[in-house]
DNA sequence: TGTATATTGTTATATTATTACATATCGTGA
DNA sequence: TCACGATATGTAATAATATAACAATATACA
């Protein structure tokens, strides 16, 4: 790749098998947050019949941190962050639910450093910011 | 009240309906973190009959911010913080599931500031970090 | 090859949450 | 006091999300 911010992650890059790689090719082709029946419905050209063909692929990409759950909208996106290593950290639109992932190195260090000031044994963190995105904000 | 770590909110500071009430004052015996179908079983004996009771308090005392929705859970926990105003800030241990609130009013200022720093509109953030609890911990 | 591990396919089922609609209660101003 | 709108309730049905169980294949690798 020429550029970093054209930079994809490859589905090669992790063995990924073949209902790992569609769902995480349609993951990224999106970009935005899919929920897992949207998905399979997305993929049901490529073969996939079943719920659990998708759940079972997307626990895997969660487990590799190439994709992210967005709890609180049981869906799915793709790291859009080269490096962050498990910890994450959204803004989340509470009026139209658009997500973006913060891509901010000082920020993930900083919740970090909160982590170890309060004496926490922490193994990663989720940071949602709910915002009003720019194409709400001025409603 | 003499101490205010025995200080616990009260229904009646909020007018709560009855449903609300009794949902309320179940999780704030509680002390921990429970599913809504768990709320339902409990509350039969009062009276309660239907999830949707059960939901529509919830999601009333979620909105009233005096519970919390631990979303990778989709469990609902009292607010054990008296001015949390909305933030939230948990631990959450990644083996047993063990939830706690963290009640560090510095924490929640340094995470508003993250959000201004990076010139968001935060209406309201929760972090949750994944932890080994001390129960799991040793293990 | 043999064997353990991981993945897949498929059906059924469990869990979580909302829609729809009828009824009742509460607050507030005429 | 009454009328009205807003809020809360009761109930049944159903939608949306996720996992259990089990058989069959594929893969890694000693
Ligand atoms: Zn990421
Ligand atoms: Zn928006
Ligand atoms: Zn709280
Ligand atoms: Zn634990």
């Amino acid at each position: 790749m020429t550029n970093s911010q054209s930079y994809n992650k490859k589905t090669n890059d992790y063995n990924l098998t073949k209902n790992q790689k569609i769902v995480f090719n349609l993951l990224q082709n999106s970009g935005e947050p899919l929920k897992a029946y949207a998905i399979l419905e997305n993929l049901k050209r490529e073969g996939l019949k079943s719920p659990l063909q998708v759940y079972r692929a997307l626990n895997k990409l969660v487990e590799l941190g190439i994709i992210h759950k967005i709890e609180s909208q049981n869906s799915f996106i793709a790291c859009s962050n080269s490096n962050c290593a498990s910890n994450t950290a959204f803004t989340i639109c509470r009026r139209c639910g658009d997500v973006k992932e913060i891509k901010n190195n000082h920020l993930f260090e900083q919740v970090s450093d909160l982590g170890k000031k309060n004496r926490l044994k922490v193994h990663r963190f989720n940071l949602e910011f709910y915002v009003d995105c720019n194409g709400c904000k001025v409603n």
